[in-house]
DNA sequence: CGTGGGAAACAACCATCGGTTGTGCGGCTC
DNA sequence: GAGCCGCACAACCGATGGTTGTTTCCCACG
């Protein structure tokens, strides 16, 4: 079934004379016959009853217009969702229960009439992401480069949020029944953070707060899903992990987890957005002010060094960060 | 855009291999791999990467998966909608407000899996429904041939429900205080019932209750309206006209119009189906049993003669008529 | 490191389709 | 009854979408 023929038939319907919708859809009178006829030949149903001054619809025909009427406005939707320049906005995240994915869902529900694809790329390296941002696969990727000679040409990093870190625990370690707790008080536990990639900025955030703190990070070994880590957490009595805040996390209940929020220093893990220096995508606009109007950490807060040297864009607050959503036009 | 193109797109994300959904949809490798190419032409975007073994989404194929799917859907809905056999139960009513179509509301209201078009056919003669019906361009409609012999073959009527008449009249008219009212009650009130065409089953309703009951009533005259003779009767104090109980009619709040019911006897409008004889849609099995579910009306009731004629199915009260029902198949 | 196999793409060919122009036909309208 | 309006039919033609045969590419495996 033609798309173009429906298109005809929705429009035929409308205007009771096949002529007009000829003219309307740049054809001959006889085209729309034809694609009328092919579609009742393909239906084995009359559409239209053929008049002295124009068609007028069958019963059939009736039934079938709204359904019409629908598969035209799909094939509408279904083309503008890919059209480059004004499908949605598509943004990367690393993970669907990420924080970054929270706060996406946050502001698509703050924004309801933004057109927010969220996506994952599944590539570890962010260079990569970063290249998706340039050839404009993505139209921004919450990943951070820490080498700024990394960046593709064409793509900018701007700081988009902070997320705090906590301890998660199983109800028989020996921190469990901490409300917070302070960095000294974390030394000599075993911190475990399966899946780390040498090399990634995650590797190097852990590599500063071990060296920071005189931690005992161990950030070895494959990780084999989520189920897996919160399994060894609910049994374990001296194993312990950090997750961000705002990471969704689901656990059976028997498992009795616990969250504990680092202070003093509160541990924040700076997620950086990745964009495109020119063209951005209008919809960009609404989620950088989205991100700037987020609270910043209370307290006290340590970040790693990438995120306080002043070859990133320097130290400074996100709330305090207007000129990346000013110069996006 | 061809909708075969986009039942191939979506088989082969789904399968991973232009391949195999080639083998599903019936056609060769190669033709499945034309029609991708064709609707990644269309689209200006590139919906999967070619791997070694088989296909994978780009980030634009994901967003225009879904999509595809819907219009995929939506044709196929299209399709049903007007298949004969599979379509919706198709059932013409005189009027959206009448109170067949409120009969049907309730019905799909106690039914919401019925699939189920209320259609009105625009015409007055009812041996033209009864035609429509022969020829299956409607399942059943609520009309009455009062002759037999009028009905075409393969066309049968049975009773449906009966529909209690009540007279409404405007705030100034001399019965308007009335709770109810008998007949003779309404003795040489003018009632005015416009629209009634000449010989049709309406005209001789009113012409049985005009000598039944010795009334006065005005059927002549065209009908230029609902809004014209509701209007009317607002200001009217000597003009009253006969409505069914079930009929939906609305006025302004400052029409103040009156429904009284007519009792002793109660005046019934019988409300006949006709239906084919041989396949009826399976549908109508539901609606039939729901009309024999419906209460018979309370007290002594007045019928025209041809609802109490053996002639054409005798009479037999509505709620005692399960033979219609459960001849149907 | 070459090789075999599997899957998609490319090429050539052909029937069909969907578009065009030209013409016929049936109902209104005057 | 003549003219007009609007749809259908006919003839024609380039584009399309299908086929078979062949090539290319990637990966796995010996």
């Amino acid at each position: 079934m033609d798309t173009e023929a429906l298109r005809s038939f929705v429009r035929a319907a409308e205007l009771g004379q096949l002529q007009q919708a000829a003219g309307e859809l740049g054809v001959t009178q006889q085209a729309v016959s034809k694609r009328i006829a092919a579609l009742e030949r393909e239906l084995e149903v009359r559409l239209f009853t053929r008049t002295a001054r124009g068609v007028e619809l069958t019963l059939d025909g009736q039934a079938f217009l709204p359904h019409a009427r629908g598969v035209v406005a799909g094939v509408e939707r279904a083309v503008t969702a890919v059209r480059p320049g004004f499908r949605a906005l598509r943004v990367d995240v690393l993970g669907l229960r990420s924080a970054q994915a929270v706060v996406l869902h946050d502001y698509w529900r703050s924004h309801p009439e933004a057109d927010l694809d969220v996506v994952t790329l599944r590539v570890n390296d962010p260079r990569v992401a970063a290249a998706a941002v340039a050839a404009g696969d993505v139209d921004a990727s919450f990943r951070t480069v820490t080498d700024r000679a990394a960046l593709p040409p064409g793509v900018r990093m701007i700081p988009a949020f902070d997320s705090p870190l906590e301890l998660l625990v199983g109800p028989g370690h020996p921190l469990a029944a901490a409300r917070t707790l302070t960095p000294p008080r974390l030394r000599k536990h075993r911190i475990w953070v399966p899946g780390i990639a040498p090399r990634s900025e995650w590797a190097e955030f852990y590599d500063q707060l071990t060296t920071d703190f005189d931690l005992r990070i161990d950030a070895a070994g494959p990780h084999f899903g989520d189920e897996v880590l919160l399994d060894t957490l609910a049994d374990s009595p001296d194993v312990a992990t950090l997750v961000g805040a705002r990471d969704r996390y689901v656990w059976p209940v028997g498992h009795d987890l616990r969250r504990i929020p680092v202070v003093h220093p509160t541990w924040a893990y700076p997620l950086s957005l990745l964009l495109p220096e020119t063209n951005p995508h209008p919809g960009l606009r609404g989620l950088l002010t989205h991100l700037t109007s987020l609270p910043a950490l209370p307290g006290e807060v340590w970040r790693p060094s990438w995120a306080t040297s002043p070859g990133l864009g320097g130290p400074r607050a996100v709330t305090t960060a207007p000129e990346g959503a000013e110069r996006v036009r």
